[in-house]
DNA sequence: CTAGGGTTAG
């Protein structure tokens, strides 16, 4: 080894480092440049070095080589400023240095950082120049770019044009589809990969159980577990906590907590984050409070994202006191609470009914509410009818400039419900005006590995004529159980029977029908929404789950529902 | 003079 570089290994402190730097100056050896590099990089890269010094150094040498350029753009690029990375690279561009692949690599890492896609661009159609093309590593990068930048489709054809990939490869882009919203592109090519004979590694399967995890598939979901077991892959923490994950998202979350138990690796702050998220989903908040305190117990820190789990699990559970309690607790753990806890809080008063609190505490609040809060506190005015309330929560987002769909829907609900279709009518004025935006809800159901997805009055399915045929069976069939439509979910003034009809076809109630007509007597059935599920598809669900027998599980934005015999898992309290 | 760079959960 070098004889700088055993001096650096040395070194475990800054001042280690500059003490080296005295030394190579009274010895002369700071004029080598080899010398003068190593101490940039490390400086520039190392835990106890300082960019800012490196930076020094680097400023003072006249004609700096491509390797001192190098560290400090590397440097620049994982520190909180990585555009500063860019910016240097232009700079080493206008002196005509010389890149490598590494400069390319650097710089590429910072554009990924700052979602620079455009800046990515050009420096792909400059490595293309160098002749950099059959860089494995460097392609790979450049992948990496494309997909987090959310230009997939550019991702993908690159992988396509690459005569050489490894296993990095296939991982960059599994993990690029599974966090830009293509599942099922994620795990298709996870099968592939298989079926090309390469083996998945730790890394393949987090981004493969990710995708299940999104889509709730859960058959997919064990077989992913099941290849995790052969490979031996469960003694990595992270691989266990995406299982975690897989199977609380996939709607078993007994399996999740047997993942979590049967560790044989040593659970980190994200293993128990999951679990107790995972119980929160599920409403078991008397097992999510529990764990909390097993936690402490065992001596895990709790963080910011941990609070949030549990205080949303004493939501979902409807334990006020106990939210209240850990929401106080917060500052004696020392984890300063975010605007998120304080709207756990608001929904926690809210969903208890309690109003007044919930309004009292927003107007007490050190931050700013943000409009998630006065979303909230609308939410729970509808529910309990409120309309001052639900009023006071408009007239706040109004100000705030909100033009979400939902905000408006919710209002008119509030006087719907009260008959008051003056009201509704201009609060539908108000939409047309203001151009608000539709956040369109569906839901989906996998049938034999193929998934089904419908919206409201969805005709676009091959079957849809048979589902709806079903869906009328089931409405004569639940009425003899004394259902009436809630009709003040619909928003239009519209007369009763209508309201009906626009209730009957919502994207919910059709995977289901779907899911009745394609399986088996008695078997489970499991949808999954993007939005938060209908209160009168809560109330239908229930009578389908106990005159057709079946469990019927829906994942909706925020939580499961267990239909079973007439009652859901959540109590009617979401 | 050499090596160094890529994929990672809540």
């Amino acid at each position: 080894m070098a004889f700088i570089d055993s001096l650096l290994q040395k070194c475990s402190s800054f001042s280690h480092i500059k003490q080296l730097q005295a030394y190579l100056l009274t010895t002369g050896h700071s004029q080598i440049p080899a010398h003068r590099t190593k101490l940039i990089e490390f400086c520039s890269i190392s835990p106890i070095g300082n960019l800012d010094y490196a930076r020094d150094i680097f400023l003072r040498v006249k004609t700096p080589s491509t390797n001192e350029w190098n560290a400090i753009i590397r440097g620049l690029a994982r520190s909180n400023e990585p555009n500063k990375a860019i910016v240097c690279y232009q700079a080493m561009s206008r002196h005509q240095l010389r890149r490598d692949a590494l400069t390319c690599s650097f710089v590429l890492k910072a554009c990924s950082r700052v979602l620079a896609l455009l800046e990515a661009k050009q420096i792909h159609s400059q490595l293309v120049r160098f002749g950099f093309r059959a860089d494995v590593l460097l392609q790979t990068t450049l992948l990496d770019v494309y997909a987090k930048t959310g230009d997939l489709d550019n991702a993908k054809s690159l992988f396509d044009e690459m005569s050489l990939k490894d296993i990095a490869t296939w991982n960059a882009l599994i993990a690029g589809f599974a966090q830009g919203s293509r599942p099922r592109d994620a795990l298709n090519l996870f099968e592939i990969m298989r079926l090309e004979g390469l083996k998945p590694n730790e890394i393949t399967v987090l981004g493969a159980l990710s995708a299940c995890s999104q889509l709730g598939a859960i058959t997919e979901g064990k077989r992913v577990h099941a290849y995790v077991q052969e490979e031996c892959l469960d003694g990595n923490v992270q691989v266990c906590n995406v299982l975690i994950d897989m199977y609380s998202k996939c709607g078993n979350v007994e399996k999740a907590c047997d993942v979590f138990d049967s560790m044989r690796c040593s659970k980190s702050l994200v293993s128990w984050n999951t679990m107790i998220m995972g119980l929160a989903m599920h409403g078991h908040g008397i097992h999510a409070v529990e764990l909390f305190k097993k936690m402490g117990i065992s001596g895990v820190r709790p963080d910011g994202a941990t609070y949030l789990s549990v205080l949303c699990a004493c939501n979902h559970a409807g334990l006020v006191e106990d939210g209240l309690r850990l929401f106080k607790s917060m500052a004696g753990s020392g984890v300063a609470p975010s605007i998120k806890h304080f709207g756990t809080v608001v929904d926690l008063f809210g969903r208890a009914g309690k109003l007044d609190e919930a309004y009292e505490f927003i107007s007490s609040m050190p931050i700013i509410p943000d409009v998630v809060l006065w979303q909230t506190l609308l939410g729970a005015s509808k529910t309990y009818g409120n309309v001052e309330m639900a009023e006071r929560a408009s007239r706040a987002l109004v100000e705030m400039g909100s033009n979400t769909c939902g905000d408006f829907v919710l209002l008119s609900n509030v006087y719907a419900a009260q008959e008051r279709w003056d009201d509704v009518g201009r609060v539908r004025d108000a939409m047309i005006s203001r151009d608000v935006r539709k956040v369109p809800g569906f839901s989906f159901i996998e049938i034999d590995g193929v998934t089904h997805k419908f919206v409201n009055w969805d005709q676009s399915h091959s079957n849809w004529k048979e589902i709806y045929r079903k869906l009328d069976e089931i409405f004569s069939k639940i009425r003899v159980y004394g259902y009436v439509a809630e009709t003040s979910y619909v928003l239009h003034d519209i007369g009763e029977e209508d309201k009906e009809n626009a209730l009957y076809y919502h994207s919910e109630k059709l995977a289901i029908a779907y899911g009745l007509i394609c399986t088996i007597d008695g078997s489970p059935i499991q949808v999954i929404k993007n939005l938060r599920i209908c209160g009168d598809c809560h109330v239908v669900i229930k009578i389908i789950s106990k005159i057709y027998d079946r469990e019927i599980s829906v994942r909706d934005r925020a939580r499961f529902h267990r239909f079973k015999d007439g009652f859901c898992s959540c109590g009617d309290y979401w």
